[in-house]
DNA sequence: AGACAGGTAGACTGCCCAGTCTACTTTTGT
DNA sequence: ACAAAAGTAGACTGGGCAGTCTACCTGTCT
């Protein structure tokens, strides 16, 4: 009857949350002995719950997928809507954890191209086909000019972190999260595919 | 009267060379040893040229900088002029050499952080401006909607490589540079940014 | 010929790291 | 209470790497 609180007790449930951060702020280079370190462990017990490094790593990158995926949900009209997801796609890419992932997977995607390929799928293709979806939905309503669903949802999506994320990248994450961006961003989408209507 | 031909013959140009080629392949853990063997160069020669690895790499950087640099030439009407510019920005950053320096860059931020402002103030950001000066200059002749250049520059670049840079860091190279992509972005791009005239 | 600048090979220091092994201690189930 | 399971500390192996140093070689200029 061990208690599994909330605040993880067990060694690997510590372990993952050490090495998640770890390998956030250090990257893949960090060193086995501080991941322990950090989640008060001694060496050979990680290697007791995960056979290498690279297991490890793979664990924490699995974990981390959900925090970078987004949900849409369709209730009011298109612009609010968009709008909410704007707000929530940029918050969840661009605070430090999201960008952190970012610049770990893009970098050690040559040593691990099947994780990376993995996260890349579930993660942000994933998040791009669901505001697919809802699009096609408001172009077959009308509600939207009809074009390609795909690559209406990569004009978006691409428009509301491309720049703001290199800002993160390197240091300059002054006023990131600027909130008039996403309503910007998302009237100048609107305006590239507002329904064809005149034919003056 | 050393010859100086376009075959760089002097160790210092082999070392760069090779040193160019090995941190692009193999990013900035590639070790001294690798570097100075593809330059056919004894590890002291290399030490005689760059007094520590950290200064061989920040030269190299430098020097990769124009290699990320795209021009405008206002000649046509403002759609070819957006068509080339598109081309030729898709063509310097979803190559190679373009996604390895943007890789080993986002990488290697963290411990350089000054290298990579530069680069990036000096690369992307400077030919960001560029083309806002372009747009400024469509804006004002009524080619274009009066909005910000700055942001509609910023629309742009995004549209035309986020994904497909995504697509390239990870592995799936096939068909990035499919040439109807530049198009489909800067007509949306121009949809998005039309001048205003319609007031129904 | 001889001096000198610059290249070379390789040993060497000092450091860090992944992963294994051993002997010891604590926790836990019954 | 006791035995099995799980954790601990630390030594150890094997490897890699940055950077220095020494002794040697080669070309060039005079």
């Amino acid at each position: 009857m061990s208690p599994e609180l909330d605040p993880p007790h067990g060694p690997r449930e510590r372990l993952l949350a050490a090495a998640c951060e770890a390998f956030r702020e250090e990257g893949y280079q960090v060193s086995i002995d501080r991941i322990a370190a950090r989640a008060q462990v001694a060496r050979q017990t990680l290697y007791n719950h995960f056979h290498s490094k690279d297991a490890l790593f793979g664990e924490v990158v699995r974990h981390s997928i959900q925090s970078v995926l987004v949900t849409l949900d369709g209730d009011g009209d298109v612009r609010a809507t968009l709008l909410a997801f704007g707000d929530a796609y940029r918050a969840r890419l661009l605070n430090p954890e999201g960008l952190a992932i970012f610049r770990t997977m893009v970098a050690e995607a040559p040593r691990f191209p099947e994780l990376a390929k993995q996260f890349f799928r579930q993660g942000p293709y994933t998040t791009r086909k669901r505001l697919a979806k809802y699009l096609a939905q408001a172009m077959e309503a009308g509600e939207l000019r009809k074009d390609d669903p795909d690559f209406a949802a990569e004009m978006l999506t691409a428009a509301l972190i491309d720049l703001d994320r290199l800002r993160g990248l390197i240091n300059l994450q002054t006023d990131l999260l600027k909130p008039t961006k996403t309503a910007q961003v998302v009237d100048c989408f609107l305006r590239a595919f507002a329904p064809e209507k005149d034919t003056p």
